[in-house]
DNA sequence: CACTGGAAAATGCCGC
DNA sequence: GCGGCATTTTCCAGTG
């Protein structure tokens, strides 16, 4: 091509990096979207979204390191005189 | 009924919920690593990636701030006749 | 004064509003940024800042109203086959 | 020792950080609830407080694109430098 | 009284 | 490995 410099390639580069990256995210955005879209239909049939949310981030957590926080939780709690009560161990 | 407490109903109903976001997440979730590969690869040609992070950001950004502009000019538009004059503070 | 019209009356009302939520504003921001501090001590001195979020958040809330949440919790885990451990229990 | 699980030692100290946290937190919560009596207030004497908050918003955002001019300045400036030529790439 | 939008908090990522 | 920054998530007040 007649037009072309070779700074052109470059740029061409540095252009193309930028529109791939704003795809990708174009396409988050849109995962996103239909996310909230779930939750609200959820929601439309009666589940309590604060709690649904609860449950999909304890999922992602090994068994072993939810324990660990809420042993280390009841120590600051023990410590601050809050003992977690005793009632839902009966 | 507010909020679901009884699991009579169509436990498959919230398994199914739980699964489509879970997926959902997982496809946002390579999407992102496709994002940083991208920097990556870019940072491996010579580019800076915060360099790069600004740039996209700030074209993420040059749209909104028209609509910002165009809100300002509603709001002063609008605050012409915001004000109160003594008469109606009265 | 000679020069005050009987707007600039209500414009200087709006100016000082305008002026007293900055400025309260600039206070808020102050005080969130010593809490940042003390946190950032205690993170300093060995203290889990996370659990520490945690604590301070349970605080807040009224006994009856957390075990209400984990109840649910619970309702929505167990219709997913996900028991609480009952290891914590023994 | 990584982030503390031991109770032997200062457990005053926990409590006094928490007092701190939540000294600070009331302080804040007392201001936000003086800017709402502002704008309560405002509204009183005759202003539309959604745009008087599109106002203050606005106000703050302003040094804020300031500086992101002057970042896109900067970015731009160093783009000069940052792409790689064919030769660099090769 | 549920929804939406905006503020605040929390998390995770990046560079030093 | 830590601190700072950007993003994401959560919360809350205002609105219809």
């Amino acid at each position: 091509m007649a037009t072309k410099t070779n700074t052109s390639f470059a740029e061409g580069q540095l252009k193309q990096i930028v529109d791939r990256i704003e795809r990708l995210e174009e396409e988050k955005k849109t995962i996103a979207a239909d996310i909230k879209e779930v939750y609200a239909e959820a929601k439309g049939n009666g589940y309590d979204i604060k709690i649904l949310r609860k449950v999909i981030s304890l999922r992602k957590k090994e068994p072993g390191e939810r324990m660990e926080e809420e042993a280390m939780l009841e120590v600051y709690l023990s410590a601050l005189g809050m003992m977690p009560t005793e009632a839902e161990a009966a």
